[in-house]
DNA sequence: CGATTTCTTGATAGGGATCAAGGTCTGTGG
DNA sequence: CCACAGACCTTGATCCCTATCAAGAAATCG
């Protein structure tokens, strides 16, 4: 369905979900586009940002997947995000996450790198594109706040359907995958580790929703059987990630 | 230790923690303190945004704590983020939050209200200054991860004294805790539904704490008995809510 | 001062972790 | 083309952390 893997037309991803968030000028649209001109590819495994380290760019994620993640000290380790195209990462690197989390490529990723000093620049030339930028930012705590429902609140059933159709979603936002199915390499632990379970438990999980002809997880691929089904299983509500149109604020 | 309840000491709250972020000018300081200038008073247990409706305003808390929460259809209550002065409340409020979350005072609070046509305003006459606070705002996230962490990987024990401790950094961060002790209505219900765990058991877990003297939770106050001994227990690494000083980022 | 609300404590049960051991698949090198 | 290693999945047995259920104290409030 996407384009050729062409830096212009992966832009796309970010830039289509800020522009569903507020209007984006003609102009603003350029400068986006040509922000992300400068790419770098990270390999499968390998960290685009890595717990500690300073970094003197943030990354747009143009192609793949990732993981957000942290490592407690005796080995537990919590994803808090699954990247995908589209997301930022390393906004609060040079601040904060640096010394807490990393982010790692789960797939062969193609990132843009947007220096500081270019970020910075477009505080000079293009104050208004950066305020709808940081917002759109601070849109995705929504994202974190639904997560913190799943650990809090919900049975380990629960949280993996719901995490599955969260995917669904963002994918869909961005134009990556069908109706009820989308490519991801997740593994068992990942899920594991996502939603704070255990790799047998998950994979009883995994079973009993293919059993009740729900969702089936295999070959890199997520396939729901039964949206409806899993949704309302799920206590799934996708307003979250896909009702950011409408606002008024900075419609102008 | 703050100062006269008025609108103008108060704000600092919030303008202290962004200043804290970016430097402001002294025009960003006056306009940030003429924002907040038109206040609102919220009685202890009602709501100020309460689910599914739509406002017309966001609110900056000046005074007073609150919750913001989530009710799953079957009573179920997860509580995302004990809301303190400086915290903003409603920027998603139009767009998703209002269908999703709600949030309520614990004691009475003092709110400033700002209608969304005073920040798209800002939007043309300071959109520097706006840049500044969304990216303040996205920043938050950090402190949702954080509570990721917590309820994905961390026992019971480990959770609520983290828990315990990041109010007290967030609250001496504005000012309004001092070296190991600060006052707020926490009932062992609120640590529960903000934890993902039950009544009783935070009740044990309490007494635990207590009993190691390492914490405790009474009279609307908590006291950290030993703080190296409690950071060290809850793995607790402040840096992602103090450390924020320091980025490059708008810096200029 | 009666009535909620909040806190405590005990007894019981269950969801999910942990431990353990195969099985399966994939890529690699001989 | 086969052998093998390593990653990943599967399943079973057992245990334990924490939820539930229950019922009183204690504190708070109108």
């Amino acid at each position: 369905m996407g384009g050729a893997p062409s830096a212009t037309a992966v832009t796309t991803a970010f830039a289509r979900r800020l522009a569903q968030l507020v209007p984006l000028s003609g102009e603003e649209a350029a400068v986006l586009g040509e922000l992300q001109s400068v790419t770098r590819s990270v390999q499968r495994h390998r960290d685009i940002i890595t717990e500690g380290r300073h970094y003197g760019s943030i990354f747009i994620v143009l192609e793949g997947n990732g993981i957000r993640y942290r490592i407690l000290h005796d080995g537990r380790r919590q994803i808090v995000n699954i990247v995908l195209p589209g997301d930022v990462v390393g906004v609060l690197g040079h601040v904060i996450e640096s010394s807490l989390y990393s982010t790692k490529a789960l797939t062969e990723m193609l990132v843009a790198t947007i220096p500081f000093p270019r970020v910075n620049a477009l505080y000079e030339t293009h104050p208004r594109l950066l305020a709808k930028i940081f917002w759109w930012l601070s849109c995705e705590t929504a994202i974190y706040a639904e997560h913190l429902v799943d650990l809090g609140r919900r049975t380990a059933l629960e949280r993996v359907a719901h995490f599955l159709l969260e995917l669904l979603a963002r994918l869909q936002s961005v134009g990556l995958a069908a109706d009820q199915s989308y490519k991801i390499p997740l593994t068992q632990e990942l899920i594991a580790d996502a939603l704070g379970l255990s790799i047998p438990h998950v994979n009883r999980v995994l079973r009993r929703l293919r059993e009740d002809q729900l969702v089936v997880v295999e070959d890199q691929r997520v396939t729901v059987k039964d949206l409806d089904g899993l949704s309302e299983f799920a206590d799934f509500e996708p307003s979250y990630l896909t009702r950011f149109a409408g606002g008024e604020l900075l419609a102008g």
